[in-house]
Formats: C-alpha cells, sequence, structure tokens
DNA sequence: AGCAGCCTGTCA
DNA sequence: TGACAGGCTGCT
C-alpha cells in the first residue's frame, strides 16, 4: 500500500489543487465502502462544504471541511486517490465532485480502502488511533524507548502502527538495510547507538521518498496518476537473490512476522 | 506469535 | 495451479 511518503505526496498534491474549493456532489459505486443507509448522512455532512486543509498522520489522510467535519481516507493496500476532470479507466469506488469542475476518484483494485466521516468535535475510536507520525510526531527519545523495551521482531515492530505510525513493508526493510540491522532482531536486542542510528535511517528514507513522490511497485500512483521514482533508490525490497549494493553478496530473501523482509546476511546483524 | 480473512491481480 | 502482493483486524 501506499505509506507514509505515498500518503503524503498525495496529501501535497490534493493541497495544491483543492483548498478552498467545495464539494458539490458525491457519489458512492462500491456498497463495501459506504453502506446504502449511511450515504444521505454522508452527504449531508460533506455537501456545499470547502475544504480548509489536508492532513495526514501516518497512512491516514484527512480531509477538513468547514463545518468541522472531517473526512478520513485509509488506502491499504491498493487505494488511489486520483484528480480527474472524466472518469479514470479503472473502477472508481467514490467520487467528489468540486466546485471548480475537478473530481476527485477513490480508486481501489482490492477494495481494502476505507473512508470515514468525523462529525465536528469528535475525535478518532481509539480502536484506529494511530501512534505518532514517524515522520511529523516521533522523536529519537521515544523512539529509542519504543524500541528497546520491546521483545517483538524489528521488522513488525516498525510496522506497528499503534507504535509509530506510517512505516510499512517497504521502508521498514530499507531503514533496516542501511542501519545493517537484521529483520529478526528483538526490540530488546538492539543496542542504544544501533537504535538512535536507526531513527536517522528511517528519517532519511522517508524524507528521500517523499522527495521522488513516493515508489511506485505496481499499484500507486500520485493525485494526478503519476507514477513515483522513490523504486529507483530501493537497496532490498523485492530484491532478494540481487547482489547487496554493500558488499555484493546474494540478498537473502525471508519471512518475519508472517511479512516478506529482504536482508543481507553479510551487512545486517 | 501466528494465521485466516478481506479482495483482485500477477507471476512462476 | 499455487504463491504472493505496499495493510490491518480479529481470532486462537
Amino acid at each position: 500500500m501506499p505509506e507514509l511518503p505515498e500518503v503524503e505526496t498525495i496529501r501535497r498534491d490534493l493541497e495544491c489543487t483543492l483548498i478552498g474549493d467545495a464539494i458539490v456532489e458525491t457519489e458512492v459505486k462500491d456498497s463495501r465502502l459506504m453502506s446504502k443507509d449511511r450515504v444521505a448522512a454522508w452527504q449531508l455532512a460533506v455537501h456545499d462544504q470547502p475544504v480548509m486543509a489536508f492532513s495526514r498522520r501516518g497512512k491516514f489522510l484527512m480531509i477538513l471541511l468547514k463545518n468541522k467535519s472531517t473526512i478520513i481516507f485509509h488506502l491499504r493496500m491498493t487505494g488511489q486517490l486520483v484528480l480527474m476532470k472524466k472518469e479514470p479507466d479503472m473502477a472508481w469506488r467514490l467520487r467528489l465532485r468540486f466546485k471548480s469542475g475537478q473530481q476527485l476518484f477513490f480508486c481501489d483494485q482490492r477494495r481494502f480502502g476505507e473512508v470515514w466521516v468525523l462529525p465536528p468535535g469528535k475525535s478518532w475510536h481509539n480502536q484506529h488511533l494511530p501512534g505518532p507520525d514517524a515522520l511529523n510526531e516521533l522523536t529519537q527519545e521515544m523512539f529509542v524507548g519504543i524500541i528497546r523495551s520491546r521483545t517483538t521482531k524489528i521488522h513488525p515492530l516498525l510496522m506497528d502502527q499503534k507504535l509509530l505510525s506510517g512505516v510499512g513493508n517497504i521502508y521498514s526493510q530499507e531503514a533496516l538495510f542501511k542501519a545493517a540491522i537484521r529483520p529478526s532482531r528483538s526490540g530488546k536486542k538492539i543496542s542504544l547507538k544501533e537504535a538512535t542510528l536507526l531513527f536517522s535511517t528511517l528519517r532519511e528514507t522517508l524524507v528521500a521518498a517523499i522527495e521522488h513522490r513516493g515508489s511506485t511497485s505496481r499499484n500507486y500512483r500520485d493525485a494526478y496518476g503519476r507514477e513515483g521514482s522513490a523504486q529507483d533508490l530501493h537497496a532490498v525490497y523485492r530484491k532478494g537473490g540481487k547482489p547487496c549494493p554493500r558488499c555484493q553478496k546474494p540478498l537473502q530473501a525471508s519471512r518475519v512476522g508472517g511479512r516478506g523482509a529482504v536482508y543481507c546476511r553479510q551487512c545486517q546483524r
């Protein structure tokens, strides 16, 4: 799915294009996204509302409306938010039409994505509340504390959205490679020095990916339907068997916590 | 901690 | 045909 850098790229695109524009009409095409009996309430909440801001926390994208309602998107694995004048070629699940004539389509091949609307003054359901945003909120001290107090393997630890939010399977693997730490290491067994280094490599990885407008391995597109180029930076993600960029030995493909994880047996300990 | 399930598509 | 895919929840 889109991870933090991809969602941030989309957020910035939408911010450039839609601030101040009002939603004049919406259409829900997939009842799995929103049941038919909820559509009327949804439309009442968002129709004729100008967009005040786009924000992001972890992988959640929020649209703040003038009436203080908030639309929240989670794109999961294959969700896309694309601005188009006419209907896209692929199937779409939701359309937001704006006063300017712009249309925002929510496309989502695997249909895991979700959308909610929060009424004014209401906050996140605790169940969904993400931990501190990996880029905007997480400090080095917080990170080191989170990592070194748990026995969970570091790869799933970095991807636990309740602990820190925004990191997924691509950027966890990349940050671990740069910090020379194996994905299967227990958080508790990571030294203070290593945890500090990992905090830096994670930040660098995320920042560089945003600068390259996200990683397109298959489905991801920005809000203008364009591919990102951060995949060109990947050292290990989906590169099992290829030579390690540092030592040239073949990279090891493995599974850690039920997820694919590629690492270098020589460089990462 | 590990796995099925939610979906659809691609690749070997 | 089966395995796997950028995520997450809920169950055991």
